[in-house]
RNA sequence: GCGCCAGUCGUCAAGCGGUUAAGACCUCGGAUUGUGGUUCCGAUAUGCAUGGGUUCGAAUCCCAUCUGGCGCCCCA
């Protein structure tokens, strides 16, 4: 046999066992999305390279190790990693920014990360997303994780946790980094390699570094109290404390954590995220955020931003596996002429039917129709004599003869 | 990219230096030639991820590669 070849490292087939789960979690984002006035956009799977690293941010893990990028007629293009910067593209470039305020679309499809594979975590995975265009109020916010909450619902994933935190916007951040720094710095030397990294690069995410030496620097008085301080300005918190007074009102619980830092960079004042507990390291299902200024700085005019992706593959580890559906009928039958025109009858009608297409014997196929039908229409050459279809009942094993012409409607009733 | 663990039929697995490489499920065929799902019989890995090596002898030991899992990093 010649060599076979197979999936390549981090992708999957998503097998027929398992497309109903994936049929699910679409038709649930369709209706659970439509009801809050959301639309579906679909955007091209590859981009040019340039978006990325302008839109999600040239110091991110993502853009700077993780993307598939290629050249093509001179031009570097790459997989997307996600699909905010993509959606902002079309939003941009097809002046949406004119339509009325809200713009609210949502998305689904596969987005392509080049890192280790492991549970959760694929290079080759899917996110369905939501974005939120034109409202600066906190209420967008509100709405967008309610949404994310009640999609959760639908899918009968009910005890998730929601966890929120402001990152102000850049002016207090930035301050609030620089006062990081700055109680950091005599100890510099005692951090772990990671965080001398991160130092630079992007001090927030010191904070929930695991290393146990870093957490006993975090644990230092001075520094706790420069950590723990409030940093955002009144603005952001005035934002924040509103965003927290709708998710009170709408029931919506929630723990607020202040080491929440998302690593894309372009997210400002609100992000959040739903984390299991059953996920394994791996354990957000959901995660995004405000982005005021991503509008802009992908060359749009300034248009304040809400929204979130999930983890299709992750929700699905947490949903537990559909029973296998059965066909409505089998027919079994010595005559494939007649059971071809009864099957179609049957299917014309609405009805998942099939017969045996490879001259199998009675047992067999009787045999067949028990494992994948709820009823066996039998369909010999008596019944065909006496116009007539036998229809068994598999669960009960009633046979009852139905007159033909009467079958679609009536074979159910067996 | 780094560290640890693993990889035996379509699936779940036993075997851990000398076996004809157990067993179960699935699939297929037969027992019964118009009644299945319960029963009985039979078929199905010259093969143990791939490639090297050690050994008289390797699925079993060693090395490399590939793939998966867990953790780090990061993220959904």
């Amino acid at each position: 046999m010649a060599k076979i070849i197979n999936v390549v490292k981090g992708t999957k087939d998503i097998l027929p066992a398992d497309s109903p789960m994936w049929q699910m979690l679409e038709k649930n984002a369709l209706e659970v999305f439509s009801r809050y006035g959301y639309k579906e956009i679909r955007t091209p799977i590859f981009e040019v390279t340039e978006l990325f690293a302008r839109g999600v941010g040239d110091t991110t893990d993502i853009v700077n190790k993780e993307m598939y990028t290629f050249e093509k007629s001179e031009r570097s293009l790459t997989l997307r990693p996600e699909n905010t910067a993509g959606v902002v593209r079309s939003f941009i470039e097809n002046g949406m920014a004119r339509l009325s305020a809200p713009v609210k679309l949502w998305y689904k499809g596969p987005m392509f990360r080049y890192e280790r594979p492991q549970a959760g975590r694929q290079r080759q995975f899917h996110q369905v997303g939501v974005e939120m265009f034109g409202v600066k109020e906190p209420a967008a916010d509100a709405e967008v994780i309610l949404l994310a909450v009640n999609y959760l619902k639908s899918l009968g994933l009910n005890d998730l946790e929601v966890e929120i935190n402001s990152l102000g916007c850049p002016e207090c951040r930035e301050a609030y980094k620089n006062k990081i720094k700055a109680v950091l710095k005599p100890e510099f030397d005692n951090l772990c390699d990671d965080c001398k990294n991160r130092y630079e690069k992007n001090p927030l995410r010191l904070l929930d570094c695991k290393v146990e030496s870093c957490k006993a620097i975090f644990e230092k008085p001075e520094i706790k109290a420069v950590i723990q301080s409030d940093f955002i300005c009144e603005a952001c918190a005035e934002h924040y404390l509103k965003l927290k007074n709708y998710l009170d009102e709408l029931g919506i619980k929630y723990v607020e954590n202040k080491l929440l830092v998302r690593g894309l960079d372009y997210y400002n004042r609100t992000v959040f995220e739903i984390k299991s507990n059953n996920l394994g390291s791996q354990n957000a299902v959901c995660g995004g955020g405000r982005y005021d200024s991503l509008v802009r700085n992908l060359g749009g005019e300034d248009t304040p931003a809400v929204g979130w992706a999930m983890g299709m593959e992750r929700l699905i580890s947490l949903i537990p596996s559909l029973e296998a559906k059965k066909l409505d009928g089998y027919i079994v039958s010595n005559s494939p002429a007649e059971a071809f025109k009864l099957a179609e009858e049957l299917r014309n009608a609405g009805f998942e039917v099939e017969f045996d297409l490879q001259n199998k014997k009675f047992t067999k196929q009787l045999e067949k129709a028990s494992k994948v039908a709820d009823y066996a229409l039998i369909l010999g050459e008596d019944e065909i004599k006496t116009n007539t279809v036998s229809v068994k009942n598999l669960a009960t094993s009633i046979q009852k003869a139905v007159v033909r012409n009467k079958i679609g409607s009536e074979f159910k009733n067996v």
